[in-house]
DNA sequence: GCCTGGATTGTCT
DNA sequence: GACAATCCAGGCA
């Protein structure tokens, strides 16, 4: 399998969300399709970039294909891929991936749900692929364990196109894009 | 199955 | 001091 370059990343986060559907999130030994991802941009009232740089989102303004892991909700962390340039403010959320490799890791720290709900929200994926604050900032162009590769399957020619969750503001855009069932 | 409410803490105003 | 890019358990149908 192929590992995404860093020109693949430094695009405007719309083209890379959709570029991100059936492409494989690779976290050392566990693999996993990618099905739904959001974008998120600073011209955004949903993104945590749209008051510029803070400590926990700088990362956001850093250069393209680094992971972006924040923590929220006091218990949970989101997997993000950062696009564009530097200094955009930019990324795309990774909300739910189909498990590949790795299912005993991802089962034993999911702690024994179905598989169908192994890894169907953002919070199981950072839980699933053990995805933590520690994996904030890290390159996925150049990192041994953790990387986004293309093993030859295309993204949806009509993918699903829909409002964002779990958001106050910004719900009319249609950032959300999932490979149909 | 679908809906409701609680958990729990880092982060920003 | 309020809130958050969420999840899960529990109640009800």
């Amino acid at each position: 399998m192929k590992r995404l370059e860093r020109r693949f990343y430094c695009r405007d986060a719309l083209d890379v969300a959709l570029g991100l559907l059936n492409k494989v999130l690779v976290v050392d030994g566990c693999r996993g399709r990618i099905v739904e991802v959001e974008a998120y941009r600073q011209d955004d009232p949903a993104s945590h970039s749209r008051a510029g740089p803070t400590p926990r989102c700088r990362t956001m303004f850093g250069p393209a294909g680094h992971l972006y892991v924040y923590f929220t909700y006091g218990m949970h962390h989101c997997a993000n891929v950062v696009t564009g340039e530097p200094g955009d403010g930019q990324a795309v959320l990774i909300r739910a991936v189909e498990p590949l490799t790795g299912l005993e890791d991802m089962r034993r720290r999911r702690g024994g749900v179905p598989d169908t709900r192994l890894v169907d929200g953002p919070a199981k994926v950072c839980q699933a692929f053990a995805l933590d604050r520690r994996h904030d900032g890290l390159d996925l162009t150049d990192h041994p364990g953790a990387w986004i590769g293309d093993d030859g399957v295309e993204p949806p020619t009509a993918p699903g196109r829909t409002r964002r969750i779990g958001i106050r503001l910004g719900t009319e855009l249609l950032w959300r894009y999932v490979v149909p069932v």
